[in-house]
RNA sequence: GCUGCUGUAGCUCAGUGGUAGAGCGUUCCCUUGGUAAGGGAGAGGUCGGGAGUUCAAUUCUCCCCAGCAGCACCA
């Protein structure tokens, strides 16, 4: 019931005007221009997005969306895959039951049960009915049903899951969308484009399986996904744009530049070659320089552990799924016969994790509490069975190095700890080229260890150690560690996809499953806390992610090779020969190439490679014992004593710290 | 693990129901060339693995393995 029978609109400028009761969005936008109801899309009123075709009842704020705006682009994006890719795969097929169809960064899917598989080959098809119905720019109605009618307008249809979610929601009132005079019709929350005319350009990218609801127990449905924008201009950037992320792929690059490769007989653990390893080995020098000055020791704990101890730990009954598990007995390897002829009696684990074995280090020995905080670090490598389907390239592997430590400390010293923590983590990024972090704080989970005072005061503590460090995050309720709280720093990779990399944890339960304690100053015993932590999170997966955030191009003192020199005509040979030897000698990481090449060739070849400095020698220089530089993307060649480039080679490949 | 796709020379890829081709790389020969591909010749393949259909399978069918995209998982 409308209070009055005029409402005050005001605009964003903060001029207000009023209109009858009831006045639609289209009808304000059109008040104010013609040009402006013609772009108009959608309304806001007090923030809350609302089709134009709503009646505004109330005294409120509205602004006009337009496709310029991005929720406009948005509401585009969303009407396509509710109205037009829905009502297209219907038509194809009519069997088809549809699920849910939300916008996602770029564009938006549509999850769909199908009767019969579909392939991507009939994506091709699903697209062209598509532009048969933009064709004829139907359009868009909506009409509010009560629960009642909405679920039997879905259960007539046969659209199980539009009814599941009807059943499922709150609301009491459910909006239907039309399209012209067709019988489509599609739930939605909206708003929608008023018509089918104002879609921009799309295009259909992919199939995938995506389970209902996002839960593996649920049936597996059928997702398309597409991309859409305002004009074919802004979908061919992005389509190139996506071309152009693809060329920094860390596999592709890994290949190319001979960093490492990954074969069937180890899937998941990754084959170093020696370009990469120099990258691996100066990041793990670098790491270590880090962790020593921060009070940190560095230890070496066994690969191979007895069940016993990931029994007492936690992990064979929460973790032995992913854990490989070896019996402790001598193989039958002859060919003939089963490999194990006797009935195990013990077992053996790969460590899936450092920190059962450090804790083994800490209870050596009588701790006080003067000894703490105890930084126990470890270039850890662990094993970890992970589904065929996790696995990829060298983020996501089954043989992993972490840069872990675990810190053992007084509850009174978790804050300043993780304050430590996130600073060095920092500084870390930082070297590392990675400033814009996205970071998250997981918080308790429904199962869980420790009592409700100790959750308080370990959360707290990470959220006084994240605001001490000045880094904005998000915290994620119910997505904590069983044993506590923890902080996730997660980078994106060239693809957008998001990894984690660096972390934190608060342990409150293994010190108490490994009865690990320290000597209180009351002279009584106490249970340490355990905070595990990594920076880089893993060598493989960080490595991965520099490759594609420097797109191959590492800063001098990570790259695989500071410099090749190369000759123009073997006329200059023995000079570069002799460069060579005083650049060797020096520590620098030096090729040298006299193949009988063209200049064009071989200069062409080392860019390719990412190398980024190029000594080019000819006649000229041996004889003035000079260097011709070409640095990688640069098009000049810098010609300097051979004395002097080297100083500047040795002084330019020092690393940050 | 689940859904879909892919697997041919070292790499990138084309191709066919009658046991295969290109470019790059590699080897050899010619070329000594001044800053992103000089010329020529040769070598190189269990067409991912297994089974089936067929006179004949790299090609068609089924099973397995691996990779890719996404989902689920990710201490």
């Amino acid at each position: 019931m409308p209070v009055s029978d005029t409402i005050t609109i005001t605009f964003p400028d903060g001029n207000t005007r009023d209109y009858a009761s009831g006045t639609t969005g289209f009808e304000v936008a059109e008040s104010i221009s013609k040009s402006l109801s013609k772009a108009a899309i959608a309304i806001t009123l007090n923030g809350v997005q609302k089709d134009l075709c709503d009646p505004l009842n109330t005294n409120g704020t509205v602004s006009i969306i337009t496709l310029k705006d991005e929720a406009g682009l948005e509401i585009m994006r969303h009407t396509l895959t509710a109205q037009v890719l829905a009502r297209a795969v219907k038509n194809i097929y009519p069997s088809a039951k549809l699920a849910i169809g939300p916008t996602i960064e770029n564009g938006f899917y549509y999850d769909i049960a199908f009767e019969r598989a579909i392939s991507s080959d009939d994506l091709g098809t699903i697209e062209k009915e598509m532009r048969r119905l933009l064709g004829a720019g139907n359009a868009i109605t909506k009409k509010i049903v009560p629960k009642s009618k909405a679920i039997k307008l879905f259960t007539d249809r046969n659209e199980p899951y539009k009814v599941q979610i009807i059943e499922g929601a709150e609301d009491s009132q459910f909006q239907i969308y039309c399209q012209g005079d067709t019988d489509f019709i599609d739930l939605c929350y909206g708003p929608h484009l008023p018509s089918l005319k104002k879609i921009g350009a799309f295009k259909l990218m992919k199939l995938a399986g995506a389970y209902w609801r996002g839960d593996s127990n649920n049936e597996m449905l059928t997702r398309i996904y597409g991309t859409a924008w305002r004009d074919e201009k802004e979908l061919k950037a992005h389509l190139t744009q996506i071309e152009e992320a693809e060329k920094r792929d860390h596999r592709k690059l890994g290949k190319e530049m001979d960093l490492f490769h990954l074969q069937e007989e180890a899937q998941g653990s990754v084959f170093w070659h020696a370009k990469g390893y120099a990258i691996y080995l100066q990041l793990e020098a670098y790491i270590r320089r880090r962790l020593k000055d921060a009070g940190y020791d560095e230890v070496k704990t066994p690969q191979l552990m007895d069940q016993r101890l990931w029994e007492a730990s936690g992990h064979w009954e929460k973790f032995g799924e992913n854990m490989f598990v070896t019996p402790d007995i001598v193989p039958n390897t002859t060919g003939k016969g089963p490999v194990f002829t006797e009935e195990p009696k013990n077992f053996m684990a790969l460590k899936p994790m450092n920190c059962p074995a450090h804790v083994q280090i800490f209870k050596q020995g009588v701790t006080s509490y003067k000894d703490l905080p105890i930084r126990l670090a470890e270039f850890g490598c662990c094993h970890r069975n992970e589904p065929h389907g996790a696995l990829h390239g060298i983020m996501r592997v089954r043989q992993m190095t972490q840069d872990d430590a675990h810190i053992f400390c007084r509850e009174d010293q978790i804050t300043q700890e993780s304050v430590a923590f996130c600073a060095l983590l920092q500084k870390i990024y930082t070297d590392l080229g990675f400033e814009d972090l996205n970071v998250r704080l997981a918080l308790r989970p429904e199962k869980r260890g420790g009592t409700e005072e100790t959750w308080d005061k370990a959360e707290n503590g990470l959220r006084e150690a994240l605001t001490q460090a000045g880094l904005s995050f998000e915290e994620d309720e119910g997505e904590g560690a069983f044993y506590g709280p923890k902080i996730e720093f997660h980078i994106k990779d060239a693809i957008g996809r998001s990894w984690q990399c660096g972390t934190l944890q608060l342990d409150f339960i293994l010190p108490e499953r490994l009865d690990a304690s320290y000597i209180g100053e009351d002279g009584e015993k106490h249970r340490p806390v355990m905070l595990h932590r990594a920076i880089l999170g893993t060598f493989e997966r960080f490595i991965g992610m520099m490759i594609e955030s420097y797109a191959g191009k590492f800063p001098l003192w990570l790259a695989p090779t500071h410099c090749v020199i190369t000759t123009i005509t073997s006329s200059a040979d023995s000079y570069a020969q002799e460069l060579y030897q005083t650049m060797w000698n020096a520590g620098l990481r030096v090729e040298l190439d006299t193949r009988n090449e063209k200049i064009n060739y071989k200069i062409r070849e080392h860019s390719h490679k990412k190398v980024p400095n190029i000594f080019v020698v000819g006649a000229r220089e041996a004889e003035e014992k000079t260097v011709a530089i070409r640095r990688l993307g640069g098009k000049d060649k810098d010609i300097m004593s051979a004395e002097k480039a080297i100083t500047e080679l040795i002084e330019q490949s020092r690393p940050p710290y």
